[in-house]
DNA sequence: TTGTATGCGTTATCAA
DNA sequence: TTGATAACGCATACAA
């Protein structure tokens, strides 16, 4: 049988509430009980049953992680940095897939709050009314996750989309293109804000074409990428750049244009979104925007842990930001020379 | 307040044990009460506490996944046809990322083991010894995926690294290159089986060349790849053709090809492992090893459920098998057709 | 600083 | 088929 506190209890010659006070609040114990319950921990091999302690305390060391997907690199990479800020603090983290859906976002939120979670961390910023009605009343800390906005349920840790999307346009624009088309797929929140971006800048230089604007709600991937960037330069063959959502969907429009033979940058300027591994290897190296992800991931763990830990820390909003890398996707100079 | 199970009990006139019953083994209850206790359940919007359950039942309803990586595509897909599978049935999954450490996977195992859980799945056959003991003492089910191999613990779902890595090759010879190469990183256990069974078949068509071999215990990434390839053909400038241990890396040396102006593939042949989504719309298409994740993670999901939700499930070891996708990438016959 | 009494919400056991 | 009783292993509240 597996040792309880009373056993260590027992073989320290203290009480029960001794030993779970030497493993909670060590410093309301005195010197000499404490090392000694601790030698005895260590010997017996103790470890306290997770669920008698929830059961008695009214509360788990659960902390629910909500995301709309686990395939995707940005979660992936997101999830990673959780993941390791959570190591040896004693969080148990519970993953949540909600695949884009809000409503079932809404049951693994009701879900996670059956087990009197420690905390919550969520993705994105458009819960459902019900979601949000959820969260509100919860009585656990909460981090949303991926983007910055208004009204936040508790903290925040993120970046502008909106304004990634500007700042890509912008360059793309700087860089000499002229009649920007932009890629999005499975349209999320998310994507329509960045696609938002996007229409600001081109718009606000009279360069927007609406024509140029390729959407579809599937899946995103790299095959799609090729999809995409076919169709648009069937229905806007004047199109000499694109801003992609995202990364897979950049890759794939490189593939397709290099198997018709429009070279990129000098025909077609490509930019991604959120700098994936890939994109700096790629041939020719493909222009993204870089997102946080590892460090987004591993703040929403610090913040909740901090906030768990020390009484009254305050709700926080953190905006990462991002950062456009530049390279030879969208680096249109060598035509200019040829041309000139 | 949230209901208790008192609650329902006294508002449909029965004991807390008979709506304990109804929830958990509806055939040993009356139909009229059973549907009484249905009703009041739904009418209060009663749900267990999961602690009190865990531990009044001595167990938990969690299932505890243990892979190496989650921002690895090949598990990433893995784990969502688990989180798939499991949608609905009432385990929850709690997921463990050793990143590749036999230490931190015992680790895992230990933490998992004392929440009781109902089920553990866990990546690989290659367990330390301490693990090992673990599991083999451990009072639930389990089920190893990724590779299938003797001795199981108990359930097992995978395929044959080795096996694959062999039909990779021999399609490689088939093709017509003479002078093959193999790229991995990481090393970890399956790695090394992938490159035992590159080495089985070339070197017993005689056409093996250790200094075509290039390993290093780095992560892998795309970038990885370019830089592995640029090594090969330094210090193999002979090599027609590359097996890379995954997908990652067979892209990075696709880039790193083109950037060198050598063909692909008639200069150099290509091949991959995994076949992730993005091989198929390369340029070339990249030849790859198609392995069955999301049926595998869908699978030991299901032979877990069937196995907690059936008495007397026994143990069963299922090959997924995998399939070579043939592609441009490795299709030298335009050469052929040039040199004749 | 330490200990006692009590409750957390459910299920196992056994008897009816 | 149903119910009474006793755990399950720990933390809260309070007292000493």
């Amino acid at each position: 049988m597996r040792p309880k506190i009373m056993d260590v209890a027992r073989e320290a010659g203290v009480s029960a509430m001794t030993v779970s006070r030497a493993l909670r609040e060590p410093d309301k114990v005195s010197k000499a009980k404490l090392e000694r319950i601790r030698a005895v921990i260590d010997k017996l091999g103790y470890t306290p049953d997770p669920a008698a302690q929830t059961l008695a305390a009214r509360r788990s060391n659960i902390i629910g992680v909500i995301v709309p997907s686990i395939t995707n690199a940005v979660f992936a990479d997101v999830m990673s940095g959780i993941y390791e800020s959570a190591e040896g603090t004693g969080w148990q983290i519970l993953l949540g897939n909600s695949r884009y859906s809000p409503l079932e976002e809404e049951r693994l939120v009701t879900a996670f709050l059956h087990q009197k979670p420690a905390g919550i961390i969520i993705s994105g910023i458009d819960q459902s009314d019900a979601t949000s009605k959820l969260l509100r009343s919860a009585s656990c800390r909460i981090v949303q996750i991926m983007e910055t906005g208004p009204e936040p349920f508790d903290m925040m840790v993120g970046f502008s989309h909106l304004e990634g999307a500007r700042a890509a346009t912008r360059h793309i624009l700087d860089a000499g293109y002229t009649r920007p088309g932009f890629l999005a797929a499975r349209l999320d929140p998310r994507t329509q804000r960045r696609l938002q971006g996007f229409r600001d800048v081109a718009g606000a230089a009279g360069m927007l074409g609406e024509q140029r604007i390729i959407a579809t709600p599937k899946p995103s991937s790299v095959t799609l990428g090729g999809l995409l960037m076919a169709d648009l330069l069937a229905k806007a063959p004047e199109t000499d750049a694109v801003l992609c959502n995202n990364d897979d969907l950049a890759l794939g429009a490189l593939f397709e244009c290099q198997r018709r033979g429009i070279n990129v940058p000098a025909q077609m300027g490509i930019c991604g979104f959120n700098d994936l591994e890939m994109m700096a290897a790629a041939n020719p190296a493909i222009t993204s925007v870089r997102t946080h992800r590892l460090q987004m991931g591993r703040m929403a763990m610090t913040m909740l842990n901090e906030a768990l830990t020390k009484p009254e820390i305050p709700a926080t909003t953190t905006d990462l930001g991002f950062e456009v890398m530049i390279r030879a996707s969208t680096l249109r100079q060598p035509l200019a020379e040829i041309q000139s």
